[in-house]
DNA sequence: AGAACTTTTTAAAAAATAATTAAAAAAGTT
DNA sequence: AACTTTTTTAATTATTTTTTAAAAAGTTCT
Protein backbone atom coordinates (compact mmCIF):
# COMPACT_ATOMS: atom_id res chain seq x y z
CA UNK A 1 0.00 0.00 0.00
CA UNK A 2 1.80 3.11 -0.85
CA UNK A 3 0.48 6.65 0.67
CA UNK A 4 1.04 10.24 0.14
CA UNK A 5 0.58 12.52 3.37
CA UNK A 6 0.66 16.30 2.64
CA UNK A 7 1.42 18.74 5.73
CA UNK A 8 3.91 21.55 6.00
CA UNK A 9 4.60 20.23 9.14
CA UNK A 10 7.49 18.98 8.29
CA UNK A 11 8.18 17.07 11.96
CA UNK A 12 4.59 15.71 11.70
CA UNK A 13 5.22 14.47 8.39
CA UNK A 14 7.83 12.68 9.57
CA UNK A 15 6.23 11.22 12.38
CA UNK A 16 3.67 9.77 10.42
CA UNK A 17 6.07 8.31 7.89
CA UNK A 18 7.75 6.38 10.24
CA UNK A 19 4.33 4.91 11.62
CA UNK A 20 3.45 3.90 8.17
CA UNK A 21 6.25 2.75 7.27
CA UNK A 22 6.75 0.42 9.86
CA UNK A 23 3.57 -1.05 9.11
CA UNK A 24 4.75 -1.70 6.01
CA UNK A 25 3.23 0.89 3.60
CA UNK A 26 5.53 3.01 1.03
CA UNK A 27 5.34 6.56 2.08
CA UNK A 28 5.58 10.03 -0.08
CA UNK A 29 5.30 12.91 1.29
CA UNK A 30 4.15 16.58 -0.26
CA UNK A 31 4.62 20.12 1.72
CA UNK A 32 2.43 22.16 -0.10
CA UNK A 33 -1.09 21.58 -2.27
CA UNK A 34 0.60 22.21 -6.00
CA UNK A 35 3.48 19.32 -5.04
CA UNK A 36 0.27 17.21 -3.34
CA UNK A 37 -1.88 17.67 -6.69
CA UNK A 38 1.41 16.71 -8.98
CA UNK A 39 1.80 13.97 -7.01
CA UNK A 40 -1.79 13.10 -6.85
CA UNK A 41 -1.90 11.91 -10.56
CA UNK A 42 0.25 8.91 -9.74
CA UNK A 43 -1.75 6.26 -10.20
CA UNK A 44 -0.19 3.72 -7.51
CA UNK A 45 -0.86 5.93 -4.78
CA UNK A 46 -3.78 4.29 -2.88
CA UNK A 47 -5.16 6.84 -0.17
CA UNK A 48 -3.71 10.25 0.41
CA UNK A 49 -3.69 11.87 3.79
CA UNK A 50 -4.42 15.81 3.68
CA UNK A 51 -3.84 18.83 5.78
CA UNK A 52 -6.63 21.24 5.69
CA UNK A 53 -3.88 23.96 6.75
CA UNK A 54 -1.41 24.60 3.36
CA UNK A 55 0.59 26.86 2.06
CA UNK A 56 -0.05 27.92 -1.60
CA UNK A 57 -3.57 26.58 -2.06
CA UNK A 58 -5.60 25.27 1.34
CA UNK A 59 -6.90 21.45 1.47
CA UNK A 60 -10.21 21.82 0.71
CA UNK A 61 -9.15 23.20 -2.87
CA UNK A 62 -6.62 20.60 -3.14
CA UNK A 63 -9.39 18.19 -2.47
CA UNK A 64 -11.83 19.47 -5.03
CA UNK A 65 -8.85 19.65 -7.58
CA UNK A 66 -7.65 15.95 -6.70
CA UNK A 67 -11.69 14.83 -7.13
CA UNK A 68 -11.16 16.06 -10.53
CA UNK A 69 -9.07 13.41 -11.48
CA UNK A 70 -9.45 10.90 -9.47
CA UNK A 71 -11.26 8.85 -6.75
CA UNK A 72 -8.65 8.16 -4.91
CA UNK A 73 -9.52 7.73 -0.82
CA UNK A 74 -8.26 11.39 0.77
CA UNK A 75 -8.62 11.33 4.80
CA UNK A 76 -7.91 15.06 6.15
CA UNK A 77 -6.43 16.38 8.95
CA UNK A 78 -8.26 19.47 10.76
CA UNK A 79 -7.20 21.70 13.47
CA UNK A 80 -10.81 22.50 14.83
CA UNK A 81 -13.94 20.79 14.37
CA UNK A 82 -15.43 23.26 11.81
CA UNK A 83 -16.83 22.47 8.35
CA UNK A 84 -16.93 18.88 9.13
CA UNK A 85 -19.81 18.85 6.80
CA UNK A 86 -18.53 20.27 3.62
CA UNK A 87 -14.92 18.23 4.32
CA UNK A 88 -17.00 14.71 4.08
CA UNK A 89 -19.87 16.25 1.91
CA UNK A 90 -20.32 15.77 -1.48
CA UNK A 91 -18.92 18.93 -2.27
CA UNK A 92 -15.16 18.27 -1.61
CA UNK A 93 -15.78 14.62 -1.51
CA UNK A 94 -13.06 13.64 1.45
CA UNK A 95 -13.48 10.16 2.75
CA UNK A 96 -12.42 10.79 6.51
CA UNK A 97 -11.44 13.44 9.00
CA UNK A 98 -9.52 13.59 12.16
CA UNK A 99 -8.86 16.65 14.23
CA UNK A 100 -5.58 17.71 15.07
CA UNK A 101 -3.72 16.97 17.48
CA UNK A 102 -4.63 13.08 17.11
CA UNK A 103 -3.44 9.87 17.64
CA UNK A 104 -1.32 8.54 15.14
CA UNK A 105 -2.70 4.92 16.16
CA UNK A 106 -6.58 6.45 15.64
CA UNK A 107 -5.22 7.90 12.12
CA UNK A 108 -3.86 4.30 11.44
CA UNK A 109 -7.49 2.55 12.45
CA UNK A 110 -8.79 5.47 10.16
CA UNK A 111 -7.01 5.02 6.86
CA UNK A 112 -7.34 0.85 7.55
CA UNK A 113 -10.89 1.01 7.23
CA UNK A 114 -11.24 3.80 4.71
CA UNK A 115 -8.81 1.13 2.87
CA UNK A 116 -10.82 -1.70 3.13
CA UNK A 117 -14.51 -0.82 2.35
CA UNK A 118 -13.09 0.71 -1.41
CA UNK A 119 -13.99 -1.50 -3.86
CA UNK A 120 -12.21 -2.26 -6.73
CA UNK A 121 -14.82 -0.17 -8.91
CA UNK A 122 -14.82 2.71 -5.98
CA UNK A 123 -11.09 2.79 -6.64
CA UNK A 124 -11.47 3.62 -9.99
CA UNK A 125 -10.43 7.35 -11.08
CA UNK A 126 -13.82 8.54 -12.13
CA UNK A 127 -16.63 9.03 -10.20
CA UNK A 128 -19.05 7.22 -13.14
CA UNK A 129 -18.55 3.48 -13.68
CA UNK A 130 -18.81 3.77 -17.16
CA UNK A 131 -16.86 6.89 -19.35
CA UNK A 132 -18.15 7.37 -22.69
CA UNK A 133 -15.87 9.41 -25.47
CA UNK A 134 -16.86 8.87 -28.98
CA UNK A 135 -17.23 4.93 -29.78
CA UNK A 136 -14.93 4.40 -26.83
CA UNK A 137 -16.34 3.38 -23.49
CA UNK A 138 -14.21 2.98 -20.24
CA UNK A 139 -15.79 0.32 -17.89
CA UNK A 140 -13.77 1.24 -14.40
CA UNK A 141 -15.89 -1.73 -12.38
CA UNK A 142 -14.82 -4.51 -14.83
CA UNK A 143 -11.22 -2.26 -16.07
CA UNK A 144 -12.17 -2.78 -19.79
CA UNK A 145 -12.85 -1.05 -23.00
CA UNK A 146 -15.26 -1.32 -25.19
CA UNK A 147 -15.09 0.33 -28.90
CA UNK A 148 -18.28 0.70 -30.83
CA UNK A 149 -19.31 -1.45 -28.75
CA UNK A 150 -17.18 -4.50 -28.91
CA UNK A 151 -15.79 -4.97 -25.33
CA UNK A 152 -11.89 -5.86 -25.23
CA UNK A 153 -10.36 -7.20 -22.21
CA UNK A 154 -7.23 -5.32 -21.51
CA UNK A 155 -4.76 -5.78 -18.44
CA UNK A 156 -3.84 -3.47 -15.65
CA UNK A 157 -1.45 -1.30 -16.97
CA UNK A 158 -2.95 -1.32 -20.31
CA UNK A 159 -6.56 0.04 -18.51
CA UNK A 160 -4.51 2.76 -16.62
CA UNK A 161 -3.06 3.72 -19.63
CA UNK A 162 -5.73 3.98 -21.47
CA UNK A 163 -7.93 5.63 -18.38
CA UNK A 164 -5.38 8.46 -18.85
CA UNK A 165 -5.03 8.84 -22.55
CA UNK A 166 -8.77 9.13 -22.87
CA UNK A 167 -8.92 11.18 -19.71
CA UNK A 168 -6.96 13.90 -20.93
CA UNK A 169 -7.60 13.76 -25.17
CA UNK A 170 -4.77 15.42 -26.74
CA UNK A 171 -2.40 16.04 -24.37
CA UNK A 172 0.70 14.55 -24.99
CA UNK A 173 2.26 12.33 -22.04
CA UNK A 174 6.28 11.67 -22.39
CA UNK A 175 7.23 8.53 -21.38
CA UNK A 176 8.84 9.46 -18.40
CA UNK A 177 5.19 11.18 -17.40
CA UNK A 178 3.72 8.08 -17.88
CA UNK A 179 6.16 6.72 -15.66
CA UNK A 180 5.61 8.81 -13.17
CA UNK A 181 1.96 8.37 -13.35
CA UNK A 182 1.06 5.14 -14.01
CA UNK A 183 4.21 3.27 -12.73
CA UNK A 184 4.81 5.38 -9.54
CA UNK A 185 6.79 8.50 -8.88
CA UNK A 186 9.78 6.26 -7.86
CA UNK A 187 9.94 3.64 -10.61
CA UNK A 188 13.54 2.47 -11.41
CA UNK A 189 12.82 0.37 -14.40
CA UNK A 190 13.41 1.13 -17.96
CA UNK A 191 11.47 3.71 -20.01
CA UNK A 192 11.04 1.62 -23.09
CA UNK A 193 8.49 -0.20 -21.27
CA UNK A 194 6.48 1.97 -22.02
CA UNK A 195 6.82 1.39 -25.83
CA UNK A 196 5.83 -1.97 -25.74
CA UNK A 197 2.69 -1.41 -23.56
CA UNK A 198 1.50 0.87 -26.19
CA UNK A 199 2.20 -1.35 -28.93
CA UNK A 200 0.23 -4.24 -27.17
CA UNK A 201 -2.44 -1.46 -26.48
CA UNK A 202 -2.54 -0.54 -29.92
CA UNK A 203 -2.65 -4.36 -30.89
CA UNK A 204 -6.20 -4.49 -28.37
CA UNK A 205 -7.77 -1.55 -30.01
CA UNK A 206 -6.50 -0.26 -33.19
CA UNK A 207 -8.48 -1.44 -36.52
CA UNK A 208 -4.89 -1.24 -37.72
CA UNK A 209 -2.10 -1.24 -35.29
CA UNK A 210 0.37 0.03 -37.79
CA UNK A 211 -1.33 3.67 -38.50
CA UNK A 212 -2.94 4.31 -35.17
CA UNK A 213 -6.30 6.14 -35.37
CA UNK A 214 -6.72 6.39 -30.88
CA UNK A 215 -3.48 6.35 -29.86
CA UNK A 216 -0.63 8.34 -31.60
CA UNK A 217 3.05 8.92 -31.62
CA UNK A 218 3.98 12.87 -31.35
CA UNK A 219 7.43 11.98 -32.78
CA UNK A 220 10.30 13.09 -29.85
CA UNK A 221 7.86 13.63 -27.46
CA UNK A 222 5.54 10.86 -26.44
CA UNK A 223 1.95 9.74 -26.85
CA UNK A 224 -1.35 10.99 -27.13
CA UNK A 225 -4.85 9.70 -27.56
CA UNK A 226 -7.39 11.14 -30.39
CA UNK A 227 -11.03 10.58 -31.19
CA UNK A 228 -10.83 8.32 -34.24
CA UNK B 1 -35.97 2.89 -1.66
CA UNK B 2 -36.39 5.29 1.31
CA UNK B 3 -34.58 4.53 4.52
CA UNK B 4 -34.09 5.89 7.90
CA UNK B 5 -31.14 6.60 10.33
CA UNK B 6 -31.11 6.94 13.64
CA UNK B 7 -27.96 7.63 15.71
CA UNK B 8 -26.53 10.14 17.60
CA UNK B 9 -23.21 10.15 16.30
CA UNK B 10 -24.04 13.00 13.52
CA UNK B 11 -20.71 12.16 11.83
CA UNK B 12 -21.64 8.41 11.40
CA UNK B 13 -24.97 9.13 10.37
CA UNK B 14 -23.56 11.35 7.66
CA UNK B 15 -21.13 8.85 6.42
CA UNK B 16 -23.95 6.41 6.16
CA UNK B 17 -25.95 8.96 4.44
CA UNK B 18 -23.58 9.83 2.17
CA UNK B 19 -22.90 5.94 0.89
CA UNK B 20 -26.36 4.96 0.66
CA UNK B 21 -27.05 8.13 -1.22
CA UNK B 22 -24.60 7.20 -4.11
CA UNK B 23 -26.49 3.65 -3.97
CA UNK B 24 -29.38 5.83 -4.84
CA UNK B 25 -31.24 5.46 -1.45
CA UNK B 26 -33.30 8.67 -0.11
CA UNK B 27 -32.06 9.04 3.55
CA UNK B 28 -33.34 10.41 6.24
CA UNK B 29 -31.72 11.20 9.73
CA UNK B 30 -33.36 10.72 13.32
CA UNK B 31 -30.86 11.67 16.40
CA UNK B 32 -32.32 10.41 19.28
CA UNK B 33 -35.34 8.10 19.78
CA UNK B 34 -38.57 10.17 20.00
CA UNK B 35 -37.34 11.79 16.77
CA UNK B 36 -37.10 7.89 15.11
CA UNK B 37 -40.37 6.88 16.37
CA UNK B 38 -42.19 10.08 15.06
CA UNK B 39 -40.29 9.59 11.60
CA UNK B 40 -40.89 6.02 11.83
CA UNK B 41 -45.16 6.63 11.17
CA UNK B 42 -43.89 7.82 7.53
CA UNK B 43 -45.04 4.72 5.85
CA UNK B 44 -42.91 5.55 2.98
CA UNK B 45 -39.88 4.55 4.38
CA UNK B 46 -38.44 1.19 3.37
CA UNK B 47 -36.10 0.18 5.93
CA UNK B 48 -34.93 2.21 9.52
CA UNK B 49 -30.92 1.48 10.76
CA UNK B 50 -31.00 1.80 14.38
CA UNK B 51 -28.62 2.23 17.10
CA UNK B 52 -28.95 0.41 20.25
CA UNK B 53 -27.67 3.29 22.45
CA UNK B 54 -29.32 6.12 21.83
CA UNK B 55 -30.67 9.79 24.39
CA UNK B 56 -34.13 9.93 25.72
CA UNK B 57 -35.08 6.53 24.92
CA UNK B 58 -32.88 3.33 23.88
CA UNK B 59 -33.00 1.69 20.90
CA UNK B 60 -34.93 -1.68 21.72
CA UNK B 61 -37.65 0.33 23.33
CA UNK B 62 -37.80 2.46 20.05
CA UNK B 63 -37.79 -0.96 18.08
CA UNK B 64 -40.26 -2.01 20.13
CA UNK B 65 -42.56 1.07 19.75
CA UNK B 66 -42.07 1.60 15.84
CA UNK B 67 -43.44 -2.37 16.07
CA UNK B 68 -46.68 -1.70 17.78
CA UNK B 69 -47.74 0.42 14.85
CA UNK B 70 -45.13 -1.02 11.82
CA UNK B 71 -44.05 -3.76 10.23
CA UNK B 72 -41.23 -1.70 8.42
CA UNK B 73 -37.80 -4.10 8.42
CA UNK B 74 -35.44 -2.55 11.24
CA UNK B 75 -31.66 -3.13 11.21
CA UNK B 76 -29.96 -2.62 14.66
CA UNK B 77 -26.75 -1.47 15.63
CA UNK B 78 -25.06 -2.65 18.88
CA UNK B 79 -21.59 -2.04 19.92
CA UNK B 80 -20.54 -5.54 21.85
CA UNK B 81 -21.91 -8.86 21.17
CA UNK B 82 -24.51 -8.61 23.65
CA UNK B 83 -28.01 -10.07 23.38
CA UNK B 84 -28.01 -10.42 19.64
CA UNK B 85 -30.86 -13.11 20.64
CA UNK B 86 -33.31 -11.01 21.99
CA UNK B 87 -32.64 -8.48 19.87
CA UNK B 88 -33.38 -10.78 16.95
CA UNK B 89 -35.97 -12.51 18.34
CA UNK B 90 -39.87 -11.78 18.75
CA UNK B 91 -39.61 -9.89 21.91
CA UNK B 92 -38.29 -6.86 19.86
CA UNK B 93 -38.51 -7.81 15.98
CA UNK B 94 -35.30 -6.45 14.80
CA UNK B 95 -34.32 -7.96 11.58
CA UNK B 96 -31.05 -8.22 11.77
CA UNK B 97 -28.05 -6.55 13.40
CA UNK B 98 -24.68 -5.38 12.71
CA UNK B 99 -21.75 -4.85 15.45
CA UNK B 100 -20.03 -1.56 15.97
CA UNK B 101 -17.73 -0.92 13.94
CA UNK B 102 -18.85 -2.21 11.34
CA UNK B 103 -17.88 -1.99 7.36
CA UNK B 104 -19.88 0.34 5.26
CA UNK B 105 -20.38 -2.32 2.69
CA UNK B 106 -21.54 -4.67 4.74
CA UNK B 107 -24.26 -2.70 6.30
CA UNK B 108 -25.14 -1.80 2.43
CA UNK B 109 -25.37 -5.79 1.99
CA UNK B 110 -27.02 -6.41 5.00
CA UNK B 111 -29.33 -4.01 4.47
CA UNK B 112 -29.86 -5.15 0.84
CA UNK B 113 -30.27 -8.74 2.13
CA UNK B 114 -33.37 -7.58 4.41
CA UNK B 115 -35.13 -5.38 1.97
CA UNK B 116 -35.11 -8.37 -0.21
CA UNK B 117 -36.67 -10.48 1.89
CA UNK B 118 -38.78 -7.99 2.33
CA UNK B 119 -39.91 -6.99 -0.68
CA UNK B 120 -42.48 -9.72 -1.96
CA UNK B 121 -45.21 -9.96 0.10
CA UNK B 122 -43.59 -7.95 3.05
CA UNK B 123 -46.76 -7.51 5.15
CA UNK B 124 -47.10 -11.71 5.47
CA UNK B 125 -43.62 -11.51 7.03
CA UNK B 126 -43.59 -15.12 5.87
CA UNK B 127 -39.69 -16.59 5.88
CA UNK B 128 -39.86 -17.80 2.63
CA UNK B 129 -38.25 -16.16 -0.13
CA UNK B 130 -36.47 -17.05 -3.50
CA UNK B 131 -34.87 -14.72 -5.99
CA UNK B 132 -33.96 -15.49 -9.13
CA UNK B 133 -32.05 -14.38 -11.60
CA UNK B 134 -32.21 -16.00 -15.24
CA UNK B 135 -31.85 -19.67 -14.60
CA UNK B 136 -30.36 -18.90 -11.01
CA UNK B 137 -31.95 -18.91 -8.21
CA UNK B 138 -31.69 -18.70 -4.48
CA UNK B 139 -33.93 -20.13 -1.62
CA UNK B 140 -33.06 -18.58 1.24
CA UNK B 141 -34.71 -20.19 3.30
CA UNK B 142 -32.97 -23.50 2.89
CA UNK B 143 -29.95 -21.31 1.82
CA UNK B 144 -29.06 -23.34 -1.66
CA UNK B 145 -29.33 -22.19 -5.26
CA UNK B 146 -30.56 -23.97 -8.08
CA UNK B 147 -29.36 -23.40 -11.25
CA UNK B 148 -31.79 -24.53 -14.62
CA UNK B 149 -33.54 -26.54 -11.63
CA UNK B 150 -30.92 -28.21 -10.68
CA UNK B 151 -30.69 -27.93 -6.23
CA UNK B 152 -27.22 -27.68 -5.10
CA UNK B 153 -26.37 -27.91 -1.97
CA UNK B 154 -23.97 -24.72 -0.56
CA UNK B 155 -22.30 -24.69 2.71
CA UNK B 156 -22.47 -21.50 4.71
CA UNK B 157 -19.62 -19.92 2.59
CA UNK B 158 -20.31 -20.90 -0.11
CA UNK B 159 -24.24 -19.41 0.00
CA UNK B 160 -22.83 -16.27 1.56
CA UNK B 161 -20.18 -15.69 -1.61
CA UNK B 162 -23.09 -16.93 -3.96
CA UNK B 163 -25.79 -14.21 -2.58
CA UNK B 164 -23.57 -11.28 -2.59
CA UNK B 165 -22.19 -11.98 -6.08
CA UNK B 166 -25.23 -13.11 -7.53
CA UNK B 167 -27.27 -9.92 -5.92
CA UNK B 168 -24.16 -8.01 -7.28
CA UNK B 169 -23.99 -9.06 -10.57
CA UNK B 170 -21.04 -7.47 -12.44
CA UNK B 171 -19.65 -6.29 -9.53
CA UNK B 172 -16.08 -6.78 -9.16
CA UNK B 173 -15.20 -7.69 -5.43
CA UNK B 174 -11.30 -7.80 -4.14
CA UNK B 175 -10.12 -10.62 -1.87
CA UNK B 176 -10.25 -8.18 0.91
CA UNK B 177 -13.62 -6.92 0.44
CA UNK B 178 -14.67 -10.45 0.32
CA UNK B 179 -12.94 -11.14 3.33
CA UNK B 180 -14.74 -7.69 5.10
CA UNK B 181 -17.79 -8.86 3.64
CA UNK B 182 -18.34 -12.09 4.28
CA UNK B 183 -15.56 -13.31 7.04
CA UNK B 184 -16.33 -9.47 8.91
CA UNK B 185 -13.73 -6.84 8.73
CA UNK B 186 -11.35 -7.76 11.53
CA UNK B 187 -11.11 -11.33 10.12
CA UNK B 188 -7.02 -12.16 10.15
CA UNK B 189 -7.17 -15.20 8.32
CA UNK B 190 -5.69 -15.21 4.87
CA UNK B 191 -7.06 -14.37 1.17
CA UNK B 192 -6.16 -16.79 -0.30
CA UNK B 193 -9.18 -18.42 1.63
CA UNK B 194 -11.14 -17.25 -0.98
CA UNK B 195 -9.90 -18.47 -3.62
CA UNK B 196 -10.13 -22.02 -2.10
CA UNK B 197 -14.06 -21.28 -1.31
CA UNK B 198 -14.39 -20.02 -4.97
CA UNK B 199 -12.93 -22.88 -6.27
CA UNK B 200 -15.45 -24.89 -4.37
CA UNK B 201 -18.04 -22.74 -5.73
CA UNK B 202 -17.23 -22.99 -9.38
CA UNK B 203 -16.99 -27.01 -8.66
CA UNK B 204 -20.55 -27.30 -7.92
CA UNK B 205 -22.31 -24.61 -9.71
CA UNK B 206 -20.24 -24.35 -13.07
CA UNK B 207 -20.71 -26.41 -15.81
CA UNK B 208 -17.04 -26.50 -16.60
CA UNK B 209 -14.97 -25.47 -13.45
CA UNK B 210 -12.05 -24.66 -15.63
CA UNK B 211 -14.11 -22.07 -17.82
CA UNK B 212 -16.23 -20.74 -15.30
CA UNK B 213 -19.67 -19.00 -16.74
CA UNK B 214 -20.79 -17.68 -13.62
CA UNK B 215 -17.91 -16.84 -11.00
CA UNK B 216 -15.31 -14.90 -13.38
CA UNK B 217 -11.71 -13.75 -12.46
CA UNK B 218 -10.89 -10.03 -13.08
CA UNK B 219 -7.23 -11.31 -13.24
CA UNK B 220 -5.59 -8.69 -10.73
CA UNK B 221 -8.44 -7.33 -9.47
CA UNK B 222 -11.04 -10.02 -8.39
CA UNK B 223 -14.35 -12.36 -8.95
CA UNK B 224 -17.43 -11.37 -9.92
CA UNK B 225 -20.87 -12.68 -10.81
CA UNK B 226 -22.28 -12.67 -14.50
CA UNK B 227 -25.22 -14.63 -15.84
CA UNK B 228 -24.52 -17.21 -18.04
C1' DA C 1 23.03 9.72 -48.89
C1' DG C 2 24.51 8.65 -44.43
C1' DA C 3 24.98 9.35 -39.39
C1' DA C 4 22.49 9.90 -35.30
C1' DC C 5 18.60 9.32 -33.12
C1' DT C 6 13.71 7.58 -32.18
C1' DT C 7 10.11 4.32 -32.54
C1' DT C 8 8.20 -0.24 -33.57
C1' DT C 9 8.37 -4.97 -33.41
C1' DT C 10 9.66 -9.43 -31.65
C1' DA C 11 11.01 -12.83 -28.49
C1' DA C 12 12.21 -14.48 -24.21
C1' DA C 13 12.99 -13.98 -19.19
C1' DA C 14 11.20 -12.55 -14.91
C1' DA C 15 7.61 -11.39 -11.83
C1' DA C 16 3.07 -11.52 -10.23
C1' DT C 17 -1.22 -13.69 -9.64
C1' DA C 18 -4.52 -17.58 -9.77
C1' DA C 19 -5.86 -22.50 -9.70
C1' DT C 20 -5.32 -26.81 -7.74
C1' DT C 21 -4.44 -30.20 -4.35
C1' DA C 22 -3.92 -32.27 -0.02
C1' DA C 23 -3.78 -32.22 4.69
C1' DA C 24 -4.71 -30.06 9.18
C1' DA C 25 -7.85 -27.66 12.11
C1' DA C 26 -12.28 -26.33 13.56
C1' DA C 27 -17.11 -26.80 13.94
C1' DG C 28 -21.10 -29.36 14.15
C1' DT C 29 -23.64 -34.06 14.81
C1' DT C 30 -24.91 -38.30 16.39
C1' DA D 1 -16.34 -39.28 22.46
C1' DA D 2 -16.35 -40.62 17.76
C1' DC D 3 -17.70 -39.26 13.51
C1' DT D 4 -18.83 -36.19 9.68
C1' DT D 5 -18.71 -32.01 7.45
C1' DT D 6 -16.88 -27.58 6.68
C1' DT D 7 -13.28 -24.31 6.81
C1' DT D 8 -8.58 -22.95 6.80
C1' DT D 9 -3.74 -23.33 5.85
C1' DA D 10 0.05 -24.40 3.12
C1' DA D 11 2.51 -26.01 -0.76
C1' DT D 12 2.66 -26.92 -5.66
C1' DT D 13 1.55 -26.10 -10.30
C1' DA D 14 -0.20 -23.33 -13.98
C1' DT D 15 -1.24 -19.10 -16.13
C1' DT D 16 -1.02 -14.27 -17.20
C1' DT D 17 1.18 -10.05 -17.10
C1' DT D 18 5.11 -7.24 -17.07
C1' DT D 19 9.74 -6.25 -18.03
C1' DT D 20 14.00 -6.57 -20.43
C1' DA D 21 16.75 -6.76 -24.41
C1' DA D 22 17.84 -6.50 -29.03
C1' DA D 23 16.92 -6.23 -33.92
C1' DA D 24 14.32 -3.88 -37.49
C1' DA D 25 12.18 0.07 -39.32
C1' DG D 26 11.41 4.86 -39.60
C1' DT D 27 12.79 10.15 -38.91
C1' DT D 28 15.54 14.04 -38.86
C1' DC D 29 19.42 16.69 -39.98
C1' DT D 30 23.66 17.83 -42.25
Amino acid sequence: MKILIVDDEKLLVKGIKYNFEQEGYTVLAAYDGEEAIKMAYDKTIDLIILDLMLPKIDGLSVCQKIREFSNVPIVMLTAKNEDMDKILGLEYGADDYLTKPFNVLELKARVKAVLRRMTPAEAGRTKESIVSIGGVKLDYNLRRVSIDDKTIDLTAKEFDLMDLFVCNAGKVYSRENLLDIIWGYDYPGDVRTVDVHVRRLREKIEPNPAEPVYIHTKWGVGYYFKEA
